[in-house]
DNA sequence: GCTCAGAATGGAAACGTTCCCATTTTCCAG
DNA sequence: CTGGAAAATGGGAACGTTTCCATTCTGAGC
């Protein structure tokens, strides 16, 4: 004879019969009407819950309410460690107030970011945390008209009526150029990725032009693409050549940069601090690399609380705050790379 | 006067009130019936839902379903490359094949674990990817005997009927054993961090022994930990000192103690190659540091694809199939830091 | 023209909750 | 005691689907 261990998850019904209760009692003790109950009442049917092993339904629970316990996440590229360093704070903060994280990434994919959007909206999200990689102004607008309150991270997007949380790019941009300076080095190339929608790295790319001219320093801007790397490598020799009684030194807009510019350095035999590197998003490696990579390091677990604790504001009551931009600064990681 | 737009979301029995059809008959289009609909009424209801821009709620459908198209990930430690690159892997079978994924980080904390396995569960996930951090053996049965299939991912969990894939522990400790040997090392450290519950750890770590002592390696393993930073560093010292003789090498389990122990041999002054190191798992900044570290990459997207096979088989029929073990094959890359 | 199989469609119950009400119980002021 | 308000509890409809079953429609074979 087998055990009839199909063991279907227990409902709220039984939890009741179980109790000597109602439906609607244990439901109340399940919700946040505990306090509501009797004692009695409420020993009653966490003994009988927990003999069960009940947990409620949550997608009866968001069907029945309209909305879950869910929040959803937009990542625009997951194997961006920076990207990791703010979902890790996002996920500590949804814990932090009951919430579950459901992290997509996008891939850069506007169309992939499409159906994910569309997707959360299946699921009733509680919030939506959006690192946009395209512009999905609509769909965002018809989660805002739904009530779904949305947080728009390092990315702006169009005309969208959601808090912004990122970076104080101007001050990022603005610290990188005093420190180079202040290093004394004369000429600065930034080097990008290419912009295409992102509005963090339009707003730095803009600001390291009229920031280096205001501050009379030689520069000048490079926009990485993943083909042409002899190009790139071109543009670089270039721009020592064309400096040769100057200082040089190389900002890199992102993390990634960071990366490929490293190589470059090598690939070309380029000695990190007599040409300056510095770069904007702390990485692991960046001690490694002797004699080490200046940073300025974002406060990513900052960012992250402050994405869910915009979202929290928005959910509970239908509060009309006006949405506000939220612009953390960075904190620089002085090392060798920048030491002439 | 403001315009009513409210606009709450569309359901079926709009859609079907448009379209002139039964909400049965919207079910099925939107469900997989939808070549038992007459090719007229088929275009009616596209014309209908388009218009209204439906969209089924996935919680009413769980609902009734009782099962989700949401696949649950557990992830020990969302901030390790590698876990990432898995993650990702796991991430593009799921859209490949109309999943979503839910992603929850453990941070590595058991109790963490717990709470996110019950809200997977709450969720009727239709499969589970895990990558434990604990043991939570109970839970996991809870799921499979409620047929929900689980996949372990790199780290096995007591004893529990489910898939397991991961790489080839005993492949890879003998690949890089081979390398080194080859290269000329006599003496080989393995570095890891502390196996506790990680069946993957605990595997390497005691293949190391057994298959360095059948090649008459001289060897000796080092437990890293967080703490007692000196203590490391006097162990490294040490066996080097054991070993004047000898070309001595180092190991690394992983990429955590990859990144570690470089950071070592900066401090002590160890010139990579003359001392070997060697790594398992690839890294972002590993050709890096000159010479460039040689390491052993794991095919993560394949990991990560081969984990929603196996749930993808065990999810449709009542399939009995037997748990596998799946275990791939690690590569070779090979840099200056083997190079004698 | 009639029967009948099979295709096409629809009605209604059920999934596990929440929440609005109604009902019962308690307890205190008069 | 008693009336009545407040506290405690319960009944049942509703949320948006899916699915079982019943019904209607179509056309081929006689």
């Amino acid at each position: 004879m087998t055990l009839p261990s199909a063991s279907r998850r227990s409902t709220i019904l039984e939890v009741a019969r179980l109790a000597g209760a109602s439906k609607t009692s244990v439901s109340r003790y399940f919700g946040d009407e505990r306090e509501r109950l009797s004692p009695a009442l409420q020993a009653r049917i966490a003994h009988a819950a927990s003999t069960l092993g009940y947990q409620p339904n949550q997608m009866a629970r968001g069907l029945k309410g309209g909305r879950s316990t869910l929040i959803g996440m937009l990542v625009a590229d997951i194997r961006n460690p920076f990207s990791v360093a703010i979902t890790h704070g996002v996920e500590q903060a949804c814990r932090q107030y009951g919430y579950s994280l459901l992290v997509c990434n996008t891939d850069n994919d506007p169309e992939q970011e499409r159906q994910h959007l569309a997707l959360l909206g299946a699921y009733q999200v509680a919030g939506l945390v959006v690192n946009a990689a395209g512009s999905p102004e609509r769909q965002l607008h018809s989660f805002i008209s739904q009530g779904t309150p949305v947080v728009l991270l390092d990315r702006e997007v169009g005309h969208i009526d959601a808090d912004v949380v990122g970076l104080d790019n101007h001050l990022a941009i603005d610290s990188a150029l005093d420190h180079l300076a202040a290093q004394g080095y004369q000429a600065v190339l930034y080097v990008s990725e290419a912009p295409g929608q992102s509005s963090t790295r339009q707003i730095r790319l803009s600001r390291f032009t009229q920031s280096a001219q205001q501050r009379a320093l030689s520069h000048a801007t490079l926009l990485l693409s993943t083909l042409d790397e002899t190009d790139t490598l071109e543009t670089l020799s270039q721009f020592l050549a064309a400096h040769p009684q100057h200082a040089c030194a190389v900002l890199c807009g992102n993390g990634t940069a960071t990366l490929a510019v490293t190589r470059f350095f090598q690939t070309l035999g380029w000695p990190l601090g007599e040409v300056g590197l510095m770069g904007i998003d702390e990485l692991d490696w960046c001690e490694l690399v002797t004699p080490g990579i200046t940073t300025l390091a974002q406060p990513t677990d900052a960012i992250g609380k402050a994405a869910i604790s915009c979202l929290r504001h928005k959910i509970a009551p239908l509060n009309s705050a006006q949405p506000t931009t939220l612009s953390f600064a960075p904190s620089l990681i002085e090392r060798g790379s920048t030491r002439r």
